[in-house]
DNA sequence: ATGATTTCCTGTAGGC
DNA sequence: TGCCTACAGGAAATCA
């Protein structure tokens, strides 16, 4: 499932399509879009891409004349970047085609719980549409972090799952994370102490540079967009490892569910 | 305010 | 082989 480290890779792959021009766009299913096929085609065609930018797990596109198209890839969804004359197999899954010069990036997405948005924003509207969405985790000061948790009595997990305070977590770094630092998932954020929030910080950046770097986990369907996997999977401690030894202590990793979310964790490593 | 539940969707895995 | 069910979950909506 693509989050934060994933879209990141993914972002900084379709870097190399920013100053070029809309060729064509082809929307195979429009339930993807949230605008009208036609909108969204017609608005595209012939715009320049002025730069690809990450808001939490969104991907901006930005275009000339304050068009953006916003991507969100949902569980699983991918984009996929080829040569123009490379033949890809646009399969059922395949919703869209937009061709840059000499470029066409694929919109693919299986379960279909992403989307793809097309709206002309000034910068007033572009925060008020991403105003639901809290802070970056690299975008934030460390005391400031602290400060919102602090004034949150939810607990950790599904707080760090709703985007509200944090945006680009979702249930694989969310784990890897508490289990870092250390964190019960069950714990209420107001109760953590200010020093073990600074341990969650450090371990929630750690967490998603090195998964960055790693080019994110590859499980089920997330590849980068030039098709290779990422590795960080290989790198879970808790994540997929219920009834396996705890890599700290040995105590085997629990699995329970929290807000219909499975969560794993080390009963003895974090309380 | 918080959280549990339901909804959207499809592929995969397990039981029989 | 095939049918059925359970499960995976990002995010929004609904309900308690």
């Amino acid at each position: 499932m693509p989050e934060l480290p994933e879209v990141e890779n993914i972002v900084i792959a379709l870097k190399t399509l920013a100053g070029k021009r809309v060729a064509s766009v082809q929307v195979f299913n429009e339930e993807v879009l949230k605008v009208p096929s036609r909108v969204f085609c017609q608005n595209l065609l012939r715009k320049k891409l002025l730069a690809l930018e990450r808001r939490g797990k969104y991907i901006l596109f930005r275009f000339e004349e304050g068009w953006v198209l916003v991507m969100h890839l949902g569980m699983t969804g991918q984009a996929i970047l080829e040569d123009a004359g490379a033949m890809y197999r646009a399969d059922k899954h395949t919703h869209a085609r937009i061709d840059f010069e000499g470029q066409a990036l694929y919109y693919r997405d299986i379960r279909k719980f992403g989307f793809l948005d097309l709206r002309r924003f000034d910068e007033k509207s572009l925060e008020e549409y991403f105003s639901r969405i809290g802070c970056d985790p690299f975008r934030v000061e460390k005391e400031t972090f602290i400060d919102l948790f602090k004034k949150s009595h939810a607990r950790i997990k599904p707080l760090l799952l709703s985007q509200k305070l944090v945006a680009g977590l979702g249930n694989i770094y969310v784990d890897e994370t508490l289990f870092k630092a250390g964190i019960s998932p069950r714990v209420r954020a107001f109760r953590i102490s200010r020093n073990r929030l600074s341990c969650f910080f450090d371990a929630m950046q750690g967490v998603l540079l090195e998964a960055i770097e790693k080019g994110g986990s590859s499980i089920d369907d997330y590849v980068r967009p030039d098709g290779s996997c990422g590795s960080f999977q290989e790198c879970h401690q808790v994540y997929g490892r219920a009834g396996q030894p705890c890599p700290r202590c040995g105590t085997s990793i629990k699995k329970i569910k929290m807000g219909g979310r499975g969560t794993s964790f080390c009963p003895r490593c974090q309380r």
